[in-house]
DNA sequence: CTGAAAGCGCTTACAG
DNA sequence: CTGAAAGCGCTTACAG
């Protein structure tokens, strides 16, 4: 009864033996000692039933557990916190993707994260930038944060993964190959979707086809553009360099790629973009030439951003399943960290979206 | 000597009098009793440092400081949380609008907590679930947030707001209304740039116009609408209730909504829709009809998304400084309590982006 | 202007 | 299976 939280507390909680305790709540939030009072246990006991420790006697912990139901008790994270040395708090970084990616991805660590004690703290940064990676582990660190998920293109940089690995903070990275090991990453199989997009292409019967990949410097770019060309490659078709445009994930370098291609002789009848804000530009350069889509020329985009449902005709895409890839990312950071490492990594494949930008090729 | 923390130190920072500091980082965070150890006073003054109180001497606070700098001290966030029962937390609080409305809004409080020490944090939910509060009670008290961002829809939900108000912790509400004392609202004046857009399709000869608004249940479809109808009366253009269409903020109605105004007759030769998903349906229904944007039909959107710039013509819209609005908010959270409260609402003002979905109409 | 003591709500290390 | 003591890194309340 020496304890100050007691101080706060009515006479009916001070005196267990007195009367049965109210259902009512505390005045103020309830602390772990009060729970122990009420249980007549020590604060230890209640500390390792929040804990899940083997160590407590089934009827203890069934005792314990109804108090703090009944109390409608949750633990402080911050005063946990600073005795675990770590906060409970799990870190998204990443360097401006398209927002509903983004967007996606939280939605998908919180279904995660719900009831688990644990939030979402965001952390955007320019990893142009020199010093980013300072930033980030000022972050992580000053927040002590429980672990942080790495999202394209912020993923694929090795300077990060290694000072994260310096720092002692749990990771996951995704992305489009095995970067790291198993335990750490999720990948999402673009190379297969790639191939997806050709097979489908060919099989409706296009044999003149454009490919508008992203810059060079990233691994998604090198994964969407080659499993394309390996799945024109495996059925025999050959796209020949002039015509592949490098782009540059923008709406702009899409209208470019399309220009480009469509003055070609013989004209492409289908174009892979390989994400759908180039698909948008592809729609601007093939109207403003009277062609129509998808009599004329089919587009294949990349990503089922809201603008590919919006597009007229509405754009046959590439759907990632990045909510699930959210939610899978922030299970692997709060999963035990006593589990046995998987000796593959997670894989994710993306999946071809039919919709109205594709057809047969004229006869 | 006796705290426990120096334990850890090094013998150089134990014998303060021996040898200059080396700049050399300690081994382990420095502490705040590292900090009061190495300039000779006690933490509680470094305390008082740290929290800019005026009763330190000024001499006294520039060795402190210059102790912090040196080894690159910064105080723990979840030690100064407990002591101070309450975090360095910013809740953002949303339900599912537009992806890169949230974004932006997240990149503009993160403008502003940049090296103040605070984090944001995100929350979305479902504010048509009945226990959506509860929810939000639950997220606010368990993390003893410092204060909490609202954007529209839940910004303008009265019992969410009074249940924030009885837990005590600050808030500001985003809303195209002055909904609550002015301290806590920031305005976007939706109802100005409805007006605007009116002003516009007016001046540009437009006199049968359309309009596709928002559910009826949200304040912005009111002040959108109402300004744009508020706009065209000035002008002396009254708009028959038959050419309004109440649309539900989605592609798809959208879409209804010009099918239902493009059959009436006389034709508007202008649609202006509450939003740009809706406003890129009415492109699927004018270009299904074979009426061409801007000739045949002017169309006006409003948020300026990601989709607006990438329809072919760009399209017209109202442009919603969202990144400001995200930092002005995270600076009211900021702000200093004692400050006086300011007599009217922060507000701003959206503007028209004029791009090619809009011109005189056929004479 | 400064400091010693007690406390915030938890956990670790140790003992039984 | 359980608990008393000390500690995490800060701040409050009090005293001077």
């Amino acid at each position: 009864m020496t304890e100050s939280s007691s101080r706060r507390r009515t006479a009916a909680a001070r005196n267990p033996g007195t009367a049965p305790e109210p259902p009512a709540v505390l005045p103020g939030k309830a602390t772990i000692n009060d729970i122990a009072r009420l249980s007549g246990v020590s604060k230890k006991t209640v500390s390792r039933v929040i804990n899940n420790s083997p160590l407590v006697h089934p009827e203890t912990r069934e005792k314990v557990l109804a108090l703090m139901k009944q109390y409608g008790y949750t633990p402080d994270p911050q005063a946990r916190g600073l005795a675990f040395r770590r906060s409970f708090l799990i870190g998204l970084i990443y360097d401006n993707p398209t927002a509903q990616y983004i967007v996606n991805m939280q939605y998908g660590a919180l279904d995660a994260l719900r009831d688990s004690g644990y939030e979402l703290v965001v952390h955007p940064c320019d990893s142009s930038r020199e010093d980013y990676i300072d930033g980030v582990r000022r972050f992580v660190q000053q927040q002590k944060l429980h672990g942080v998920i790495l999202i394209p293109r912020v993923s694929e940089d090795e300077q990060l993964a290694t000072a994260l690995r310096e720092i002692g903070v749990r990771y996951v990275r995704i992305a489009s190959v095995p970067l790291d090991a198993p335990a750490s990453m999720l990948v999402t199989n673009d190379r297969q979707a790639g191939t997806e997009a050709a097979n489908y292409l060919e099989s409706l019967g296009h044999r003149t086809l454009g490919l508008i990949t992203g810059p060079r410097r990233y691994r998604s770019t090198i994964e969407r553009g080659g499993g394309f060309l390996d799945g024109l490659g495996e059925r025999g078709i050959e796209l020949p360099a002039d015509y592949i445009f490098e782009g540059g994930y923008t709406f702009d370098s899409g209208v470019a790629g399309a220009e480009y291609l469509l003055a070609k002789s013989p004209r492409p009848t289908a174009i892979f973009a390989c994400n759908d804000e180039m698909a948008a530009g592809v729609y601007k350069a093939a109207m403003r030439r009277g062609l129509a889509i998808p009599g004329d020329l089919s587009v294949v985009g990349y990503d089922d951003s809201p603008v590919a449902a919006q597009l007229w005709p509405a754009l046959t895409t590439i759907h990632s399943p990045t909510r699930d890839i959210g939610r899978q990312a922030a299970q692997i950071l709060l999963a035990d960290e006593a589990a046995p490492a998987p000796l593959a990594p997670r894989t994710v494949t993306p999946q071809l979206l039919v919709r109205d930008s594709s057809q047969r090729p004229h006869p």
